[in-house]
DNA sequence: GGATAATGTAGAACAAGTTTCAGAGTTGAT
DNA sequence: ATCAACTCTGAAACTTGTTCTACATTATCC
């Protein structure tokens, strides 16, 4: 509903045949199968190669890493998620509830499939500058959907951007002390929350 | 000055000999000089266990796997750090600035070996369960560091502890972003310039 | 001081990510 | 239809984290 929606999905440099989509969804299914049970170690190049029918050597050429492998797999997760998001947008009244409510909404999803998250969230993080692009992608659908849920009326001013970033960093961490058992569900929604309330503080009341 | 000041080194289960403390220190010197050029990758296992003049199965006895030992440096230099922010604590007159001032001090430190940074927080991030207990303690001394910055005249409130969480969040994950060269200096400076505005919303003014 | 258990050493062995290579299969342009 | 260029396959090789084994050294306890 709101502006972004577009440009966010991969540039897709050399168009790729029939055959070779169809490759690399194979690659992305089998890489999202053995990550959903086992998370970051159970997906073993050989495993996934062999669970998209492919040749090492091919895997390696669709995804440089492992990592790239995973990251790519997120893209394809939070794009699902952002559709899926957009059909039921949040109710709630003021922007901050409505942030929470998406985040915690996608929380939960991820709660269904904690290795899935695992694996996803751990190749996010170890990325190092080689992987700067594809992460960037995710990065950008994050803001998207964060924007999404803010649903504002105009541009986002620079201090709203700032807002983002800042649920983004926690957004992440939070997830990555609940996937290493260091926080409860009930401590990441404090903390959600508790970050939200930045929107409140770079939006003046437009209307009593 | 503030409460904080013990309880937040390691509690050293077993008592070691003193040829036992200078091997893990020797080990642990190996590991942030690798480290320092490098980054992760160059922390190899072999020649850290060759630096510090000890076998490897040596080395996986006192640390049981590369991130235990990445993670436990990282204890380390936060604790040397946290005693340099002692000497000089920050002159701002609020809270909130004086958080931002001690991270963005702490942050300078970092950007000096960026390398070590990079190993550290890669180490951390990447941190399984197995790690929980020394990622825990790593944690604390952060919270410690924060709190030490805040200058609290009374214990912190759940909601000042919440936004504690929240900052800490921030400063990992824009470490992160800017370690994997996705966000300038000046972004991370904006990013926790904006996250400590949660300071101040929770802290009623209390004098005039 | 000597028995004994714990700790350390050297080095091989194993596991999984990554690279490499020779040959077979596809594709696209002429 | 044919040739050249690119892609895929299968398999081996290489790298680095981790484990294991057989033996030496050290620490502890009587």
């Amino acid at each position: 509903m709101t502006a972004e929606a577009k440009a966010v999905t991969t540039p897709a440099s050399p168009p790729l045949t029939e055959r070779q989509e169809a490759r690399r969804r194979r690659i992305l299914h089998a890489s999202a199968q053995l990550a959903g049970r086992g998370g970051f170690d159970a997906v073993q190049m050989r495993e996934v190669a062999e669970a998209a029918g492919v040749a090492l050597g091919t895997l390696y050429r669709y995804f440089p890493s492992k990592v790239h492998l995973l990251v790519a797999t997120m893209q394809d997760q939070l794009q699902h998620m952002h559709a899926t998001l957009r059909k039921r947008p949040p109710a709630a009244e003021d922007p901050a509830a409505r942030v929470a409510e998406t985040l915690m909404r996608a929380f939960r999803a991820l709660q269904r499939e904690p290795h899935l998250a695992d694996a996803m969230v751990r190749a996010l993080t170890f990325a190092d500058r080689s992987v700067s692009p594809e992460v960037d992608t995710v990065s950008r659908l994050t803001t998207a959907i964060i924007l999404d849920a803010m649903g504002l009326d105009a541009p986002p001013t620079a201090e709203q951007l700032s807002a983002v970033r800042v649920i983004e960093h926690t957004w992440h961490s939070a997830l990555i002390t609940w996937l290493s058992g260091r926080a409860s569900i009930a401590q990441v929604k404090i903390d959600i929350e508790t970050v939200c309330r930045l929107i409140e503080l770079t939006a003046p009341p437009e209307k009593a």
